[in-house]
DNA sequence: CCGTATCCCACTAGATACTG
DNA sequence: CAGTATCTAGTGGGATACGG
């Protein structure tokens, strides 16, 4: 986790959460999914190593925490439900085939045909 | 940009935000910088090559468009501010030094001065 | 079931210099 | 002012295999 050399409370909070895999891991979280293999269910490409290293690198910042085996998550960590709960709105939006609710721009719509045209070759490769 | 190959909205901003400065550019386009240099002194600590890289990126995603010169959100872009409000909420409060509305918990409070001890010794290398 | 260890390569991003 | 080019070191993370 490097940091971005900035006294800004964005950029703290970009620390914990732009690491690859951390926010879906947090929304898995959300979801009380509380063990690992619960977790890597959730994110099946993430290799169980890298799931265990961000596991403990969310354990060190206080946003997770262990209880008798289980992850959970911290007050910090609960905190992070509305953050994650607004991605999650804004890439249905955006990124995904809402197509009703966005400006009927032809270069966003080329771009929302191409993610379609990404994730549903992904599709075959996972279930959520 | 990889994906997370998820068909879940989620991942679908993270693979947008969770690039590292990605977080710290939408905050400079928030709060109305828009030449290439203003946002430059907003993260100072950012190669410029890789500051162009990463505006290319938001424009090919449609986060950012370019107006006679000038770096704009676009509406997909200005609906990114609440997320990045409340990340900074978040950081304010968990990361930086807003004891009082957190919880005295030992280990949290040791987390928080540890981290005050990193951010004051970068304090020197940057204002913002 | 619950992870850790190791290997290794692509790619990221930092540094620096340079140009219109 | 507004970027682009180049170069390289380091590391993040994917794959795989293994141990508690």
């Amino acid at each position: 986790m490097t940091t971005y050399g900035q006294w800004c409370p964005v950029a703290m909070a970009a620390e914990v959460l732009t690491e690859r895999w951390t926010p879906l891991i947090v929304r898995e979280l959300l979801c009380d999914s509380t063990r690992f293999n619960d977790l890597r269910r959730g994110v099946p490409l993430m290799s169980p190593s890298l799931l265990s290293k961000r596991l403990e690198t969310l354990r060190r910042v206080g946003v997770v925490a262990r209880v008798g085996g289980e992850y959970r998550l911290t007050p910090a960590g609960e905190e992070l439900r509305p953050i994650i709960e607004l991605m999650g709105v804004w890439g249905r939006r955006w990124a995904m085939g809402d197509v009703e609710a966005k400006h009927h721009d032809a270069g966003l719509l080329m771009w929302d045909i191409h993610r379609n045209i990404v994730a549903d070759r992904l599709l075959a490769a996972t279930s959520r």
